[in-house]
RNA sequence: GCGCCGGUAGCUCAGGCGGAUAGAGCAUCGGAUUUCUAAUCCGACGGUCGCAGGUUCGAGUCCUGCCCGGCGCGCCA
């Protein structure tokens, strides 16, 4: 039997501050709101109530003598310091170590197998989550373009999970269009083989492929024509066609899941063609809804607020003059089967910013022809681009974009002269061998590439920078994958199962530096819940950094505290204790984000 | 032209619903080492939050106008 989830501290204060309110001020109950926020300084203590002063102006009360009739009526000793009034009329509140060590004491110790919770419960309402992301085309190889869509939605999708959401990763991967009409006649003229035996298609590059295709196509005419005529073959389901069309879209998603397998991330392929048969399902839809008009000879579906250069109405178009679909019909499609077929309550689409306005029209539409109810959310996680050092776009010195397993090969490259610098320079950690320096580089490049990446705020455009994303110093994945090995060798030398502290270990918090980490690993649900209904990873890379630089000041020689051989030994054990928090803390974020540990560094 | 995003310290970036003296990292400078992993820690320096108005007890945050940069705007996806 688990004792039901406490609440957190923040709704905690939360709701004593409100009955508070509720005491002093003739108002109702569900008009309070206690406005409690987390202090920004520590001087003013961990968490104040900006309600006074709203609130006095409303009822026409000095918000200072508001505030001090509030704090009067506060129940709160058993979990901070008398409160303290200050400028305007702010409530400060300031956690007693008691109350944070108890919490603390309540986290029970980690499982055996699968994630470690530390004692968080799941969401109250579970829902089916789809999270639409990496969706490269496949006709060309992975380029550094897909890294956020895939880095961010690997996370979104590992913490919804963890939320207790059902999540499905959705590869919208692009495997239809006229494009392909030519790769599939140039690799029928280049490998005839093909048809006898598609499951030996290797093609090793491709980038090179694809822009030989293109180069035949515009110097042959007549190869020009093959190609269009192949399209067609395939759209009329001609078996040889979709065989080599299979064999390459085979071949092309192996490209991609090498590459997915590197980083660690699991998804469903979904190609476009999955959809090709309910595309025609669309178009009758909106005819009957009476939201598809015939314009120019395309069908269109005219939303409101959305116009054209020319200030004239902006159509979403489903289906063009030719007859033929386009994006916008193989989404709305896709949307469809996602809530209708897969049971979807939400679909979080992580798509770069320029498309904001197809996703605006998308869900516009699969509003009004009533697709997705109001209780339905649909959600884009727009990201801004990856520039490189200078500013501008991400490319090769030629010009020419950037393969995303290029990057990921320079990134293991520079991680491992990191590590390997310091194992000469510094002699201590000479000793590990060719293996170690092997897995600790993979796993602090990938590590580096996406912390890099998911520490910036999703919607605005960052710098590629090697030196910054590899620094041991800062808010970077060396620096907290350090932290993290440095307490399991902690554990090592002090000759403790951490793993075998339990619920019994008492913990004391006496010194500043130990209080202060102490509040930072109670800090951890609240964390995560806002990372989570917001989706924005970059909160919880800010708290670990936080956290670490906490662990460092706390296991400082001068300005933290003795650990292993701390006395006596129950001191040593509640200190232990801590350290096998944070690790755990650190761990869980990291993993939440996508990112591996090492035992040592 | 219309729309969206951005402009915060020398550089790279954060800044919940409007809250106290606008934060962090890097860089620079100064300290701490009989090493529980110093790949660390502590401190200092550094700002007209693009500009100008407005809203109010209070604006980096909300409103209006303008300047600069990026992106999007009917038959590509």
């Amino acid at each position: 039997m688990t004792p039901p989830p406490m609440k957190s501290t923040l709704v905690e204060l939360s709701d004593r501050v409100a009955a508070a309110i509720v005491e002093v001020c003739p108002m109702p109950a569900d008009q309070v709101d206690a406005q409690l926020r987390r202090a920004q300084d520590e001087r003013f203590g961990d968490y104040q109530s900006n309600c006074a002063m709203g609130l006095g102006k409303r009822l026409g009360i000095a918000p200072r003598a508001l505030a001090d009739r509030i704090a009067g009526a506060l129940t709160i000793a058993d979990l901070c310091d008398p409160p303290e009034v200050a400028g305007p009329g702010f409530i400060n509140l300031r956690l007693r170590a008691e109350y944070v060590a108890a919490r603390l004491a309540e986290i029970p110790p980690a499982p055996a197998a699968g994630t470690d919770r530390l004692g968080l419960a799941p969401a109250e309402s579970p829902q089916v989550v789809v999270v639409d992301m990496s969706s490269p085309n496949l006709a060309k190889e992975l380029h550094v373009g897909h890294l956020r869509s895939t880095v961010i939605g690997d996370c979104v999708s590992r913490l919804l999970e963890f939320a207790g959401h059902t999540v499905h990763r959705v590869n919208h991967v692009g495997d239809w269009g006229t494009q392909f009409g030519m790769l599939l006649a140039y690799l029928r003229r280049t490998q005839p083989s093909v048809l006898e035996r598609p499951e030996a298609l290797r093609l090793d590059n491709l980038e090179e492929f694809y822009i030989a295709a293109k180069a035949l196509f515009d110097a042959d005419p007549a190869f020009a024509a093959e190609s269009r005529e192949t399209v067609v073959a395939l759209q009329r389901g001609d078996a040889d066609v979709r065989a080599v069309w299979q064999a390459f879209c085979t071949e092309s998603l192996r490209h991609c899941h090498e590459v997915y397998d590197r980083l660690g991330v699991r998804l469903t392929d979904r190609g476009e063609s999955f959809y090709r048969d309910r595309l025609a399902e669309v178009i009758d839809a909106f005819h009957s809804a009476g939201l598809a008009q015939v314009s120019d000879g395309a069908t269109c579906v005219f939303l409101d607020g959305f116009t054209t250069r020319d200030g004239g109405p902006l159509p979403m178009m489903i289906r063009k003059s030719d007859g033929g679909y386009n994006y916008a019909t193989t989404d709305l499609a896709a949307l469809r089967h996602r809530v209708h077929e897969l049971g979807a309550d939400r679909i979080v689409y992580v798509v770069g910013v320029p498309q904001k306005q197809h996703l605006e029209m998308l869900f516009a539409a699969a509003r009004k022809v009533g697709w997705a109810p109001d209780a339905f959310t649909l959600t884009h996680l727009a990201f801004g681009s990856m520039l490189g050092p200078d500013g501008t776009p991400f490319k090769t010195r030629t010009g020419g974009t950037v393969k995303l397993r290029d990057l990921l090969d320079e990134a293991v490259e520079r991680a491992r002269r990191v590590v390997e610098n310091d194992a000469e320079s510094g002699g201590r950690r000479a000793d590990f061998d060719a293996v170690t320096i092997d897995r600790i580089a993979r796993t602090v490049a990938l590590g580096a590439v996406k912390y890099y990446d998911l520490s910036h705020a999703m919607g605005s455009d960052y710098r590629f920078d090697w030196n910054t994303m590899l620094a041991l110093e800062g808010n970077t994945a060396p620096y907290l994958l350090y932290a993290y090995a440095r307490i399991r060798s902690i554990g090592r030398k002090a000759g403790i199962q951490f793993d075998a502290l339990s619920r019994e270990t008492a913990i004391t918090l006496s010194h500043p530096s130990e209080l202060r980490l102490a509040k930072k690993l109670l800090d951890l649900g609240d964390v995560l819940k806002h990372v989570t209904v917001e989706l924005r990873p970059n909160l919880l890379t800010d708290y670990l950094y936080d956290l670490s630089k906490a662990f460092s000041t706390f296991y400082d020689r001068q300005h933290g505290v003795r650990v292993i051989d701390a006395e006596p030994p129950a001191l040593r054990l509640s200190r232990l204790r801590l350290c096998d928090l944070t690790a755990r803390t650190l761990k869980l974020g990291l993993h939440l984000l996508g990112i591996d540990t090492v035992e040592q560094m």
